[in-house]
DNA sequence: CTGTTAGCGCATTCAC
DNA sequence: GTGAATGCGCTAACAG
């Protein structure tokens, strides 16, 4: 087996008790002779601190558990990097697990992170409508024995965390279209069940109505590249040739959806923008390659995770920020002359 | 603090042998009545086994650890989430490391992964040329305690993994891009201290040479999109206004890479592929919405994750899979008539 | 089949 | 300032 601190502290012919107080900061400070001799066992044998046995030693374990809905989605492995940004060298370890958009997977994975004793949870991927009890009750327990969970997105009443203000974005970004001279919007809404994807519609479509126009069509799906990409799909097979009609603009409610609609759109054999418009929501770095530039709203996706990281080091008591996100329109909503 | 196993079994009036072999799959399996009475209990006092605990009696902590460089970088993204589904619902959580390409902060994060006891660590950053002393020995340590490593991209002497043969991949991709007819070559060859990095260039270059043909140039830099926007805009640059010559096709060696060089390209006003053909080396998922489509290699990326986390969970004995990439060309390599 | 007991590796009180 | 002893929560022999 590895090296244990009393193999340590018999090597430097000290107790285990100032082996330990050696080799982690303790409030008692042995000499510094005897600790140079213990850090030079320590050294020689190789040895590493059990972080199992000290976890159960102390009350922490210096984890934390992060959970999203799929890492390889660029909005969540932005924010994944953030979260590590933010832990810095605080010696703080990520867990990390993914949902594939499973409410059941979600509870697995607190339960987990629960049984590891994480001194945090970060909850990044967007909850439901329904605010599942079992997982509201998970999380209860868990903070009634210490465990801090910080919510990244939609707030939830009893933790601290980032609220992303997805309607008033939704607002504002329909207000630059609008003011840019766009008036006919489809919508695609993305899951209806889901907190992000319904605020980030209703937000837009308010707009619309307080202007005085309503959306040429709203069509839900999976709030994914893949169900953008079918949303957007059957849209333009159901609509008829009225191609002369005034150019059409068609919100996603997150980039990722966006990308799928572009997909759809120029698989039918249409061009963007000067057949149809497109924008997303989210600002994810993919963008900065995608041609033409895609309008959206820009969210500071990194900052949003080092927030949340810097959160579980200072330990702040359920601290809440709220971001809102700030439109960016790029050639992707350009108006086409001869479609106006 | 939170309820013990000892509660549980005071709660259903048994002893904590009885209430630890019903709570977790032992060989001994308790009456059927006895059973349901813990499970009860444990559900009543909403019982969460203390994993750290655990790990401290057994001798197994079901946690691995994965080293990427960026988890923001598509690349090893795609293969987290290979991991993740390899992992399966075995129970194994994943802990995450990135290094940022430092050297000292990949060791770290070895080290941390130590320390965790994680039955199993896999290294997915690419290694450098210097077989890094330090990392060699903390690694044969780690196995000597048992731990299993398993390393995608280069092999490792002593440890299991994906191998890449990014040499023969690279020669095959050069070999395609010749047949469609380029003939003009430069090479975005990333860190040359870096093995992939290296082999690519290498192998690239190897099949040039073989067919009589010499690259116009080679250009150094990082790893990165970054890298790649700065070499290639410093080529631009320095370039003589050759417009009438042959076009030119620049392989990048990762894609990543190509999607800076193509920015690069098109801020000095030349369009891809009719001023200037890319090539690059992945095949990220990102490639899927990037016009013009980037010709590449492509490589099983989230596979890759699939069999490293799978390796982990069937303990193999440091098996060895190899991997090539298959060329793919797309719109980026398109030979443009009027520049032949 | 069930209960008792002895550690797993370490931090930390308490004496010296 | 240093050492001996106790316990963190759980598993795995070992008895019964």
């Amino acid at each position: 087996m590895a090296i244990r601190l009393t193999d340590v502290a018999n090597e430097a012919g000290v107790s285990l008790a100032t082996a330990s107080r050696v080799l982690n900061g303790s409030a008692r400070k042995p000499a510094a002779e005897i600790s140079d001799r213990v850090r030079a066992a320590a050294e020689k044998l190789g040895y590493f601190p059990n972080a199992q046995a000290q976890a159960l030693a102390r009350a922490s374990t210096k984890l934390v558990g992060l959970v999203v809905r799929d890492i390889a989605d660029p909005y969540f492995s932005t924010i994944a990097r953030g979260v590590q940004r933010g832990l810095g060298d605080s010696g703080t370890q990520l867990l990390l697990a993914s949902t594939d958009s499973e409410p059941e997977r979600e509870i697995e994975a607190v339960r987990s992170f629960m049984s590891q004793r994480t001194d945090a949870i970060i909850l990044s991927g967007s909850r439901g409508l329904s605010e599942d009890a079992a997982l509201l009750r998970l999380i209860g327990s868990y903070q009634e024995n210490g465990g801090q969970v910080i919510v990244i997105g939609q707030p939830l009443a009893s933790t601290g965390g980032i609220q992303i203000d997805n309607e008033t974005t939704s607002e504002n970004l329909a207000e630059e279209l609008i003011r840019s001279g766009h008036r006919r919007f489809v919508v695609l809404a993305g899951d209806e069940n889901l907190l992000t994807s319904r605020d980030r519609a209703q937000g837009f479509l308010r707009k619309l109505k307080r202007t005085g126009l309503s959306a040429v069509g709203v069509v839900h799906g999976a709030f994914s590249r893949e169900g953008a990409y079918m949303a957007m799909s059957d849209f333009l097979r159901g609509r008829k040739s009225e191609e002369d009609a005034q150019q059409l603009c068609v919100f996603c409610v997150s980039d990722v959806m966006a990308l799928g609609a572009i997909r759809a759109i120029r698989e039918s054999g249409l061009r963007v923008p000067e057949d149809i418009a497109v924008v997303g929501f989210d600002d994810i770095p993919t963008l900065e390659d995608v041609t033409p530039g895609i309008s959206t709203a820009r969210l500071p996706l990194e900052e949003i995770g080092r927030w949340a990281g810097e959160m579980v080091l200072s330990h702040g008591e359920a601290r809440k920020t709220v971001v809102a996100g700030t439109p960016v329109l790029r050639e992707s909503t350009k108006l086409h002359a001869g479609n106006r």
